[in-house]
DNA sequence: TAATCATGTTAACAGTGTCAACATAGGATG
DNA sequence: CATCCTATGTTGACACTGTTAACATGATTA
């Protein structure tokens, strides 16, 4: 039985990302993730300095997990480049909706990203997968209509997302039009994706 | 000094919502709006099951508030259908702007609004709200084509207030593309709507 | 008038983030 | 090798949270 645990903040980390997922991260607190770490409730705060910032390394790695995914997306060469577009509008969304509550805490307002550069470098990055495509897609576009449209279609898939993810219309037992439009939408992601971005 | 406050549920609910506009709905406790109405600290449990159920209340509220805002611009008379049409879309980004911590509330997970069915009613209006310009604006489209545009338009001002509200990138001294994008959207707002709904 | 019941209070529980004070071990320095 | 320093761990405590049980009050109703 050894005093120091050798690995601790990495295995806080990991922990802190499971647990975030499973639970969503207002249910997760700092002690019970330092007990399924073996370690007193009070360890973390040697690597640490608040609750907030691990959850800011939790948020970061799931804008890294993200950004791969869409450069994996960007990356297969046998599509087209449109179709390279459609391809990470829907890994973006599926993303979103199978990591929910990471997600969650990703766009949350719990973290004060300016306070985290690292975290806000993974967000942008995020946000620099999408501009390749887009100039890709648009040649001789101008460098402000490239990020004003790198917006529009951002905000589109992340908006689709917080209304799959959040409202819980569609999985409602009562009969609502705008639940109705959510499961139709939800079921062909695909097909909503290529009339909503006219590409 | 009555034993009897009279109105507790109703003051209660009111104080929330300042409350939970001004500091966010995480950081509101029980006790501390309890305090506010010079009441024990329990009093509340009188009219509300949970602190999830007040906050049920509060998100309902900020639906029925963004609903009116959103027919008061669908009401104006001297406006053409796309101007209402914009002038909507622009109040809908504006509220989720202003009242940045009641929005946060209303899209936030820690409500499962299927065990509130007031509050799902008071979301659904906003929907309709949408349905009812977009239906005019569109002769002639099909129910089924209508819900999937409403979710389009909607995904996309709902996305951009989430970008625009929670990532601090624009406010950030940081300077990146998608910050210095952000900043121009939300500088001008109305040519961003026009580009980006195409109407 | 008497009983009922909605609405208030007090006391307590288990849980939280966080801090101060103390303990230990492993690496750097003499 | 002996010593000290520092990073990393522990214990104990504080103020705060949501929530429940048991009790008090006072308005309504039989």
């Amino acid at each position: 039985m050894k005093y120091h645990h050798g690995n601790l903040k990495e295995e806080l980390i990991s922990s802190a990302c499971i647990v975030c997922e499973a639970d969503g991260h207002d249910r997760m607190s700092l002690r019970s993730i330092a007990k399924e770490a073996k370690v007193s409730q009070t360890a973390p705060y040697r690597h640490f300095k608040t609750k907030e910032s691990l959850l800011a390394e939790v948020s970061s790695r799931g804008f890294i997990e993200l950004k791969e995914i869409l450069h994996n997306a960007n990356a297969k060469k046998t599509l087209s480049t449109r179709e390279k577009f459609l391809e990470m509008g829907q890994a973006y969304i599926e993303f979103g909706l199978s990591k929910r509550n990471t997600y969650d805490l990703m766009h949350s307002s719990v973290i004060d990203k300016t306070q985290f550069p690292e975290l806000l470098n993974s967000a942008v990055g995020t946000f620099e997968e999408l501009v390749s495509v887009l100039a890709e897609l648009n040649p001789g576009i101008s460098a402000k209509d490239l990020d004003i449209k790198c917006i529009h279609h951002w905000a589109l898939v992340h908006g689709l997302v917080g209304l799959l993810r959040n409202e819980n219309l569609d999985a409602s037992e009562i009969d609502t039009p705008a639940g109705n439009a959510m499961g139709l939408v939800r079921s062909d992601i695909k097909s909503f994706l290529i009339s909503a971005l006219e590409v």
